[in-house]
DNA sequence: CCTGTTGGTTCCTTCAAGGAACTGACGGGG
DNA sequence: CCCCGTCAGTTCCTTGAAGGAACCAACAGG
């Protein structure tokens, strides 16, 4: 775990690696989203610590990103779903696959396969620009300060355009 | 930083996080990415301890993530540029500033912006099919196993398709 | 010669991760 | 009634990574 909380940072990708930048905590949400929910479950699939999946699960259900539902009382069984901030995670897995893949997986392969509903095909995500539909990467963008550039701590109005310095001609 | 190796595990999302899944690691990368490259650039934008940087920027550059290069002989000075290994994981990063705005930037509104250069608007980006170009989120794909499923150590011919038990009809 | 900049390395402390054992509520079988 | 098994954790101990500060070395400029 990080000692340094990103939550505090004026960066969405600090924010985001604070709720699940922990080791673990992409892998048991990707457990949870392909149906591998309860505790025991997800402790024996990917063989954590009982204590830390303990501690994972607490965080990401604090965070709004997972819901602990009893699907029996008597005895208390319960179990974790994804709520619809943690879907929204998911499309990040779907990236991190995409990534692994393409440099990771080598000649075996990907492991996983992804079938497309709307298609029925065998594929992956591309990014696309959410205004003009067009092809959106990394290569495809300027970076400049928006309305909540200025860290917590700092008095308004005066933007930390500083920390953005290569925001592009 | 985690004890476990991920990169062992016929997972795409672990073996992505092995690379890019320690802590420092995305927001180093995102420095990289907004031209922040130097070390003691590096060091004091993010305040992170020049030990764990050093080990961070090693790792990324052992994995082709980054190059090491020497702008300056006499005296000897480096800079950390992006390869194209490392510019596609700045794909992620560009998922998980979407994900941080939406759930995580509150009534202050999103700290940074992004120019799509094809339409010279601010957007975001969305996830779509590369086969037929319509959405594809989280909840519009089932997921089967692949020709690399089994793990390392397992005998070839035996998928482990009891990791993946959930695999959808 | 002294100072500043860049890019680290070394050392020490603290706290999280890993691992194994233990708890406790319940259900079922003999 | 007692023992076993399952589920969902909790407790305790050891190890090792993160944080922080100091130190080092090569060079440039004044």
């Amino acid at each position: 775990m990080q000692r340094t909380r990103f939550g505090d940072m004026a960066c969405s990708i600090a924010r985001t690696l604070d709720v699940i930048g922990e080791p673990w905590s992409p892998l048991i949400l990707r457990n949870v989203y392909v149906g591998i929910s309860r505790f025991d479950q997800i402790q024996q699939n990917l063989d954590i610590s009982r204590k830390v999946l303990t501690e994972r699960l607490k965080w990401l259900v604090e965070n709004g990103v997972l819901e602990r539902q009893e699907y029996s009382s008597r005895p208390p069984r319960h179990e974790y779903t994804l709520t619809a901030k943690g879907l929204e995670l998911c499309d990040l897995l779907l990236v991190m696959v995409r990534w692994g893949d393409r440099w990771t997986a080598g000649e075996a392969g990907p492991p996983v396969l992804y079938r497309h509903h709307a298609c029925g095909e065998i594929s992956h995500v591309e990014l696309r620009c959410a205004v003009c539909d067009r092809p959106m990467r990394a290569t495809d963008v300027d970076v400049l300060p928006g309305p909540g550039a200025e860290a917590p701590a700092t008095s308004p109005g005066q933007a930390r355009t500083d920390r953005y310095e290569h925001a592009a001609p």
